[in-house]
RNA sequence: GGCGACGUGGCCGAGUGGCUAGGCACGGGUCUGCAAAACCCGCUACACCGGUUCAAUUCCGGUCGUCGCCUCCA
């Protein structure tokens, strides 16, 4: 496959350092509350990555850190009177419930900053061991003179970088652009026993220390918001390439921002902002489905114009299975066909072999999602014209459902695959009595009880020889 | 000011030097007691101005506009 990677900003033929096996590490948010909607993106970007190198064979390790330490926890925590640890932890599973619900599954390593600070204190030793570092009173500094590469990431000029630069109260640099690898400990500020006094970690130096310590050196794939690749990746770089002598990370994957500026949402819905909102109003595999829908590095809109369209996108796929599952189900072979014969159900195969090529192809352009669930979208009117025509047999339908569950896998879309949970047994009895009252051409009765059904959360559709009920949303 | 991205049909959004993206919405039809689902048909765009080319939405230059980053925001 080719993979885009933004510190040369190319798209590069990706291939692991390791045989056969992916290490990825993706920056996670940091939990001073609940996350931001956008804190969803690169969540997702890598879950699905990770899920296409898992069907290319490989296996794949991802790490995705939380930041559970840092200046806008410790104010929260001094703001209502609580520990920076409690406010922490709250959030930290806050957004695991949260992530949770996408059913995308989780990382492999979702490493907390404060259970790694005897790694951090060793990476900041070495820095300071090799002149890459020095020590300004209780805090620690990134020398960034001494890094010649410094800027690469983000095309930055050192010189340029240091007209604007501003200095903190309370720091003390060399250079305005050095950045604290350790702060002191302030009071009230949480803090751990380190060779320079009490203090705590500085933001950049966690990702370093833990990337490495779970992946080892030069590991193949770093990501995250594109809004981190300066100061933060940047940083991440000269610290781990400072300690390291050697390169840090072979591909750089950033995904694009999203635009939440739409005024609609925010009048008709009230600034709807965190991922735990969105989740209450839309169904996860919606959302997963907007995300899927752009390019994982163009900027996006988040709005409830696309949020609804993917609700519609996300029934036409569940509507799609559904099909496939009930000609399963009915077992037995095709209709006789005046026409196409015996051999439709053949050529369907065939699109879906076409298709899957298509779908491997758009992935393997730098994880072409869109390009990619546009294919599904195509198989799945080529799959319902042929079960309209009555030219699929069982075993067809079958095979057909496996492939397209794979597709639908690949991208986080499971749950569009699935039966749709069972039907309460009332609602049923509902059913069955709407079809007795159409018999008797009672149809207004029949079209009351659809209206009961419907308030139900359920849709009752008239079927051949009989009927079905789906939940509706 | 510096770095980077981008301007596609009613909306979202892929992509390409000449060949239908896809979805949603909309209009017409088939089916149907009604409805839904589904299928068929229609809707055919590429900011603007130059240039290169047999041919540009797709390459080059410029203009206008939008967005992100430029010390701690995914």
């Amino acid at each position: 496959m080719r993979l885009y990677d933004s510190l040369s900003q190319e798209k590069k033929e990706f291939v692991p350092r390791d045989e056969g096996h992916v290490t990825m590490y993706f920056c996670g948010p940091t939990v001073y509350n609940y996350v931001h909607v956008g804190n969803a993106r690169p969540y997702v970007v890598s879950m699905v990555a990770k899920r296409y190198f898992e069907s290319l064979g490989y296996r794949v390790t991802l790490v995705e850190n939380i930041t559970d330490v840092d200046d806008k926890i410790i104010q929260k925590a001094n703001a209502e009177g609580r520990s920076a640890a409690e406010v922490g932890a709250e959030f930290a599973q806050a957004y695991r419930d949260d992530t949770d619900r996408l059913g995308l599954g989780r990382p492999d390593v979702e490493p907390l900053a404060t259970e790694h600070i005897r790694e951090i204190i060793d990476l900041i030793e070495k820095l300071i061991e090799s002149g890459h570092a020095y020590q300004s009173g209780l805090d620690v500094y990134f020398k960034v003179g001494g890094f010649a590469d410094y800027g690469k990431l983000s095309k930055q000029q050192v010189a340029e970088m240091r007209h604007g630069a501003r200095v903190g109260v309370g720091e003390d640099k060399a250079d305005p652009l050095d950045f604290a690898l350790w702060k002191g400990a302030k009071p009230g500020e949480p803090s751990w026993d380190s060779p320079w006094g009490a203090g705590r970690p500085g933001w950049h130096i966690e990702c370093s220390a833990m990337s490495i310590k779970y992946l080892g050196k030069g590991f193949d794939i770093h990501g995250g918001g594109r809004d981190l690749i300066f100061p933060h990746h940047e940083n991440e770089i000269a610290q781990a390439e400072g300690a390291l002598g050697a390169p840090f990370v072979r591909f750089w994957m950033h995904n694009g921002m999203l635009n939440l500026g739409d005024e609609k949402m925010s009048k008709s819905l009230g600034n709807i902002l965190t991922l735990r909102e969105i989740l209450d109003r839309y169904r996860p595999e919606a959302l997963v489905m907007v995300f899927l829908g752009s390019h994982y590095r163009s900027p996006m809109e988040l709005n409830t114009e696309v949020l609804e369209e993917a609700e519609q996108q996300v029934n036409r796929l569940r509507n799609v299975f559904a099909a496939l599952a009930d000609r399963v189900e009915a077992g037995g072979g095709a209709a006789p066909d005046e026409k196409t014969g015996a051999t439709t159900a053949v050529a369907l195969l065939e699109r879906v072999t076409a298709r899957e090529r298509a779908f491997a192809d758009a992935m393997a352009d730098d994880l072409n999602t869109a390009a990619a669930l546009a294919e599904i979208f195509g198989l799945a009117r080529e799959a319902n014209a042929a079960l309209a025509a009555g030219e699929v047999d069982a075993d067809t339908a079958t095979q057909v459902r496996a492939k397209m569950g794979e597709m639908v896998h690949v991208l986080g879309l499971d749950a569009v695959a699935g039966s749709g949970g069972d039907i309460p047994v009332d609602i049923i009895a509902m059913a069955e009595e709407r079809q007795k009252c159409r018999a008797a051409r009672d149809f207004t009765r029949a079209d009351e009880l659809r209206a009961a059904i419907s308030e139900r959360g359920y849709e009752v559709r008239d079927v051949p020889g009989g009927f079905k009920v789906v939940a509706a949303k």
